[in-house]
DNA sequence: GTCCGTCTGTTCGCCAGGGCACACTCGCCA
DNA sequence: TGGCGAGTGTGCCCTGGCGAACAGACGGAC
């Protein structure tokens, strides 16, 4: 754990803009490590900053009366959190929450805007991740409306282990039910066979990933689907 | 019926733009009449051709394997269907299906994109939609997986009849139900129980909205929340 | 008028998951 | 070393919605 692993400390949407664009950018960028479950942006707040994440790890929640924030989107290294910016729109349109703890790459909005404007590259790019962004979105509702409770799970945890870089996740079942919106115990029973399988390993918060093959017969095309799609717009993984 | 109504026969996307913008977008249109249940993008295929309803009304849907498409977002005279192309994408996100009857003004892709070029303002605009779209996405993901089929099914039929223009709805209870990702008889049991209480009335595939004040107190609030979206962005209904 | 297909009404069994409650246990801290 | 609180295991009853099946009813086609 303590050990540097082979997870990059950059960010994968910036890394495949062309060198100069990329080096512009990552001057403006400043490296800030943020918590677990802290509240990054509020659905219709303004963008003040763009972040990059390198080793952390971002939820876009929505949220509905009464009811607990359900998870929409992932965003780890990547992707970006306040691309809406490349729209012309100064707001957030979700929620935005971290998992875990982990650094991002932040840069205030007007510096971003301002290199928007400069570079079609990075337009581009940020433009082709909304898209992206935007069929995870419908992938993500159509899942929640029609997959059982551990299959989902399954597929969250290998968009979860592929952005964490092989390092434990720190989640309690509580909060995995909140994201997969089902009641905890849900999340205990399917957790716990899977345990018994010995796909993970999880204690008081902490959850190891021990098998992906087996994760991935468990989990629903929807976790293929998801890296197929990043894959037609940035070709990688 | 065949009396004109109130309804525009433009589309207020394009009425909101500058004048000589809207006259040489709408030189470059013309006018399509779509029918119902037509298949009008397939997810992940090109774009061809960009549409602005009229009167016709589009359904944007997302599948998973085996099961009903199940509906993530409506566009009608407020929107359009083509909008990624502002991204520089060429492919469509999701699948689109028509609803009812209407019209549509059709703009083949290249001479969008070159219009799109030429306009900043046109930009901005469909930029700006996408924005809404997306808070509508996951808005509608959210309403799915927490509220009842009767709240839906209300919110449902009020985006519905603010599209049509208090036309009739060419629809039937099959249909509705994939929309909502429930079953046929869910819908028949939420339907006959609005119109028990006059809120509607139907028959073989039509239905026609009575009382929207009644919808409104039936529907969840993500019905207005939808409506508040799109006027943070355009300033109008 | 008769036929037939589509749309609607209704029922029955079934089950995943919700809501709630309580017990246990691990790790931390006084 | 004892207590405490967060995290987890497990049980209960209940409900909304599913799947499937069948019956009636309306409307268009012939």
């Amino acid at each position: 754990m303590s050990k540097s692993t082979e997870q990059p400390a950059t960010n994968q949407l910036i890394d495949q803009l062309p060198a100069a664009t990329a080096r512009y950018l990552m001057a403006a960028c400043h490296p800030v490590d943020v918590e677990f479950d802290q509240v990054l942006a509020e659905a219709g707040a303004p963008v003040y900053n763009v972040l990059f994440p390198t080793t952390a790890i971002i939820s876009i929640t929505a949220e509905v009366g009464g009811h607990r924030p359900l998870e929409m989107g992932m965003i780890g290294f990547e992707g970006m959190l306040g691309a809406s910016l490349a729209l012309g729109v100064e707001r957030h349109p979700m929620r935005a929450i971290t998992q875990g703890t982990g650094t991002v790459l932040e840069i205030p909005a007007p510096d971003f805007r301002q290199q928007l404007e400069n570079s079609p590259a990075l337009k581009r790019a940020v433009h082709g991740y909304l898209f992206v962004l935007a069929e995870q979105l419908g992938q993500t509702a159509a899942c929640n409306a029609f997959h059982e409770v551990s299959a989902r799970l399954a597929r969250w945890l290998l968009m979860m282990d592929d952005r964490a870089g092989g390092q434990p996740l720190v989640l309690t079942h509580l909060f995995l039910g909140d994201m997969l919106g089902v009641r905890r115990s849900a999340v205990t029973i399917a957790a716990g066979q899977m345990q018994d399988k010995q796909l993970i390993r999880y204690s008081r918060g902490h959850i190891q990933v021990l098998s992906r093959p087996g994760l991935e017969s468990v989990a629903c095309e929807c976790y293929p689907a998801a890296i197929a799609a990043y894959q037609r717009q940035f070709g990688c993984a």
